[in-house]
DNA sequence: GCGTTTTCATGACATTTGTCATGAGTAATG
DNA sequence: CATTACTCATGACAAATGTCATGAAAACGC
């Protein structure tokens, strides 16, 4: 079907994944592959961006939940630069909030870690080719999942608060009244449906919108 | 070094990991090591156990956090059952709780999914020939990490309050008062040095304790 | 510019959560 | 059998959390 014979120039790729097993296994696996080259490989966002620049790869594969910079963050930053690169979202994470926000983003795959390796390789060559390629589970799902009803400022302060901190140290840190930082979790609260702020950080978390 | 040269019969290798990517990949470079068969794989922990019995391998690797059993328990399960398996234990987590059970459950190995892959190989070699292989990061950790402080009860209570239960629900589903769910709240927040329930949950899942 | 909507803020009040003292029953340990 | 640890319970109080009514300020469409 492809009009690029595979005798051609390989398919330069960069992975983006934190956990080293996970990105060694798939970078030696990938490399196998006679189309395919891995020219680089970073465990965080920033790290990522810096190597994109430098080897200027086709495909970008990366992990959502990254330290320094999410695979997200770097979706978004690598559509406003210069470079050619399309990204693949590779995530354990079957969230419709996360799906949208990739597309927001810029990305041209969703992949999940459930999925066999060897999809993983098909996948590069699909985007290789201009097409887009979203886990079809996913697909499906991201619509009637709905918007995340959340402001940036509950999500900001649901996150913390799901993290253990309490209103006082929440309002301190932010500099709010205690009591505003109550309604903005009992806003929350409300509008997820939860009974109070760890299950709504919960609910929150398990949909992608924190 | 070793006694046993690299032309004998192979290694027999069982993996146990519930995430089909990592899980295939790195079946698929274990494979390609000339003394190491990989003869089965599971995606969790009951699967495990049955071709365990069935294909006799001579080592498991296995996750700890997977659907059915955990990695722990299938190490607890081998060790009491008639098989020769050793066990080497391949998480995410440093946590010096689960180090301990899984040497406890009989473990071999405990390896972190943040070392390169290559020591993988390498390791199920070492336990092979009858060797323990414990991150050095940790061996140090768990000893003076002390014991997990918490009674079965507070474990049971404090895990329902993490996951957002309020004291009422926690005391209806225990057929316990609320006055004395709150109690042994109190009690594990002391314990562990924590500022409220979530935070004491947050504690003790990072050590390996829920 | 004017209404409308959304976001953000405050204080008052009710409820839930956390602490502490106290005590009874039970099981395990030496 | 004395000691120790765990479980469960009360009640009283302090502190944190959740709810509600209310209003200021910015953003948007018309």
């Amino acid at each position: 079907m492809s009009i690029v014979s595979k005798s051609e120039k390989p398919i330069r790729v960069l992975i983006a994944e934190d956990q080293t097993m996970l990105r060694g296994a798939l970078a030696a696996l990938l490399d196998l592959e006679r189309d395919i080259a891995v020219v680089a490989q970073a465990a965080n966002g920033r790290e990522a961006l810096r190597l994109a620049s430098e080897f200027a790869p086709d495909i970008v594969i990366t992990d959502i939940e990254m330290p320094e910079r999410s695979g997200l963050e770097l979706a978004s930053d690598l559509k406003s630069g210069n470079g050619k690169a399309r990204v693949i979202i590779l995530t354990t994470f079957a969230r419709p909030g996360y799906l949208r926000r990739a597309l927001d983003a810029g990305a041209c795959g969703y992949l999940l870690k459930e999925r066999p390796v060897s999809e993983l390789a098909e996948a590069v060559r699909r985007v290789h080719a201009g097409l887009r390629v979203i886990d079809p589970t996913l697909a499906a799902d991201a619509w009637n999942a709905g918007e995340d009803p959340l402001s940036d400022r509950e999500r900001q302060i649901l996150n913390r608060a799901g993290e253990g901190h309490s209103s006082a140290e929440i309002a301190a840190h932010l500099r709010l009244s205690e009591g505003t930082v109550r309604n903005y979790l009992s806003d929350a609260i409300n509008k997820l449906g939860a009974t109070n702020r760890i299950d709504a950080a919960r609910i929150a978390r398990s949909r992608g919108w924190l």
